[in-house]
DNA sequence: ATTATCTATAGATCTATAGATAATGC
DNA sequence: ATTATCTATAGATCTATAGATAATGC
């Protein structure tokens, strides 16, 4: 019945792993330790072996699609070096972003169950909010200007939002037409102030 | 024990009340029956004469609390005829919206967790926000062009997500910055394209 | 000898229902 | 006679713990 302490480490990842996924899908107070420990092959007995509690997972699970939502910025933005900003703007507002909840972005999907957490949770959310603003605000020049960091933060925000209002209409027609409006809206202030934004 | 038919109205009225306030302060899956009952001075034996099923309270709490959204946006925006969406705007990024959970924007609050319920709920927050957006959509013109429409879908995507941004860390600094940052770039947007704005 | 995982369970809580009660409404 | 609310409870599920087991690691 023990396993190697590579592969306990092992089962630990997938847990985290796994939990990232169903929380973002369920919400943190949707689905219990028993369906996290089955999503990872085990049982929920083993649990407290690995973590100290519920709310220990939802920090290291919303850090766990934090860092994961960090990549994929990345490599939406490498796919077009011209203007990251467009491609990851491109990405977030796709309708397949929109419906693919348990892969999405864990801002929209957890952060505000997170609100109603600790400030452990709370910590996950800011570390990883902040380095996707670090990688925004490094394509709005100067790179480190207060008028860079506060564009990024409004662009996060209203690809945020539009996501979260995407999701919840039934209207298929009026959730798209968040997602256009908030493209729209964030490529045309980046545009009508060119000397904010990086085009190489 | 019973009581007359106006005084259940009453008490089914006080439900939905106090349902839209914990629900938003704790999420649906949050709170049991047991104490939104209790928050209206009722036993959780009252509660099936009065709604079909939890998910069926959701769905008039839902509806309540938009409701509720809707004649404070109202509310703020006569505060200043002059400028209403500036109005909205400072109301909806002050520091004490966003601190106000359980009175606060509803979409703010549980539209994440609505995303997850089925269409009922989905219905109320679809109803509520298409309000909300005809209200904004006034205050740019021409009131029923689709550049308005969409104008409008941003400047909420923007205020949602600030909110919930704001919500999300632990650093007050930071989350002060996501409420101004998306207060200027509404503000800014609408004063860079008058035309799009009803200064009347 | 230690320990990662298992089965089993404690104790609390959840949604929903059943039956009793007492006031309303015909 | 009807019914809104009450107490009580069924049956499921939740988080967390206890003790058994079998493989690891010294």
């Amino acid at each position: 019945m023990r396993v190697s302490r590579v592969q306990a480490e092992v089962n630990r990842q997938s847990v985290i792993n796994v939990a990232s996924q169903l929380f973002r899908q369920h919400g943190f107070d949707g689905i219990g330790l028993k369906d996290l420990m089955a999503g990872a092959g085990l049982t929920q007995g083993a649990f407290y072996k690995q973590f100290a509690s519920k709310n220990d997972l939802a920090v290291h699970a919303s850090a766990r699609a934090m860092q994961a939502s960090l990549e994929r910025w990345s490599d939406a933005a490498s796919g077009n070096p011209e203007h990251p900003l467009a491609a990851v703007v491109a990405f977030y507002l796709s309708k397949g972003h929109r419906d693919e909840l348990q892969d999405g972005c864990p801002i929209v999907a957890l952060s505000a169950d997170a609100a109603r957490q600790g400030p452990e949770v709370k910590a996950s959310f800011e570390k990883g909010i902040g380095d996707l603003l670090e990688l925004v605000q490094s394509w709005m020049t100067p790179h480190d200007d207060l008028e860079a960091r506060a564009r990024a933060m409004a662009a996060m925000s209203t690809m945020v939002g539009a996501v979260l209002l995407s999701r919840s209409v039934n209207d298929p027609i009026m959730a798209d037409q968040f997602l256009q409006a908030a493209a729209d809206s964030i490529m045309a202030v980046s545009e009508r102030a060119p000397e904010a934004v990086a085009k190489s």
